[in-house]
DNA sequence: AAAAATATGTTGCATTTACAACAATATTAT
DNA sequence: ATAATATTGTTGTAAATGCAACATATTTTT
């Protein structure tokens, strides 16, 4: 009966599961000793709409990969401390709620980005540029991979 | 003041963290389609305590990267399934609650291992053998290096 | 033209999850 | 020896998350 070959730590699902937790952790921590004013994930929303200017929610909840629901309430908490601005718009022919981040989120989203960039440097440790390359190379390869298999309403 | 450079999406967290979300989406998807009697969840803590014959509850919980009441309540549900015995004995002369997979346990990890074995092969479509242990190689090292720099209390 | 389906955002609820506090016991420090 | 600390598991609680339902408006279908 116990014919098992493949186990669940030998699959890449393994692997990527527990990285991303231990990725979250850190990040959690790490927000948490810088006493920033936002959180990872408003940090994150943040910084996407910084490269997307008048991007409307849904489409921001697919780049986020979280439902709309969750959205609204990260991005009315960054509209409250006035890092973004929403306003109604239409997009084709529909009203949408677009947004764009603030000077007060730009300086924000500078800061917490001086503020990490040591910390991002100690996650990748004893690895070369080369290896860190190659883990974000074939990852994305996988993901985009991945984003043709999964089914995903938002 | 846009001066930044560096940009969340650009980052290996950002392609860790979605990848996994993804995958995670897809793992649901799927044991909700082979409607199988357990959970995601449960199924990664059976697989591993099934390698891990004996294993205390706390330890469990630092293979799975869950707090201890979390770990517990997967425990108790595995339990009540049938699926999991658990048992009290000692451990550094200190009582701890041990358990072990049952005969009805190891049929049922079988039974989803065949189940969800083709779904597996489609998520890493298109890449090759070699590019998938290429992930899975860089992922570990990643993650070996990551849980040296992170403090985990469980 | 009317009905059905789609797109967008919000609200409510139920589940998940994490964190803190607790209980019981053992080890270590004073 | 007594007090302080550590280990293990459970319980309670608050926050996060996702899903379904809803409201509104537009497009597509019949």
């Amino acid at each position: 009966m116990k014919s098992k070959i493949l186990h669940y730590t030998d699959s890449i699902n393994y692997e990527l599961e527990q990285t991303a937790r231990l990725m979250k952790i850190l990040t959690l921590q790490l927000f948490d000793r810088l006493q920033l004013d936002i959180t990872p994930d408003e940090y994150f929303a943040l910084d996407t709409v910084s490269i997307n200017a008048g991007i409307c929610q849904r489409d921001l909840a697919k780049l986020l990969l979280k439902d709309r629901a969750n959205t609204g309430r990260i991005l009315e908490s960054l509209e409250q401390k006035g890092f973004i601005t929403r306003f109604i718009d239409t997009k084709n022919n529909r009203l949408v709620k677009k947004m764009g981040i603030t000077e007060k989120g730009y300086i924000e989203l500078d800061l917490i980005n001086i503020k990490i960039q040591g910390y991002i440097d100690g996650t990748t440790g004893k690895l070369s540029p080369k290896e860190v390359d190659k883990v974000q190379e074939v990852l994305k390869k996988f993901r985009k991979n991945l984003e043709q298999v999964v089914e995903i309403n938002i």
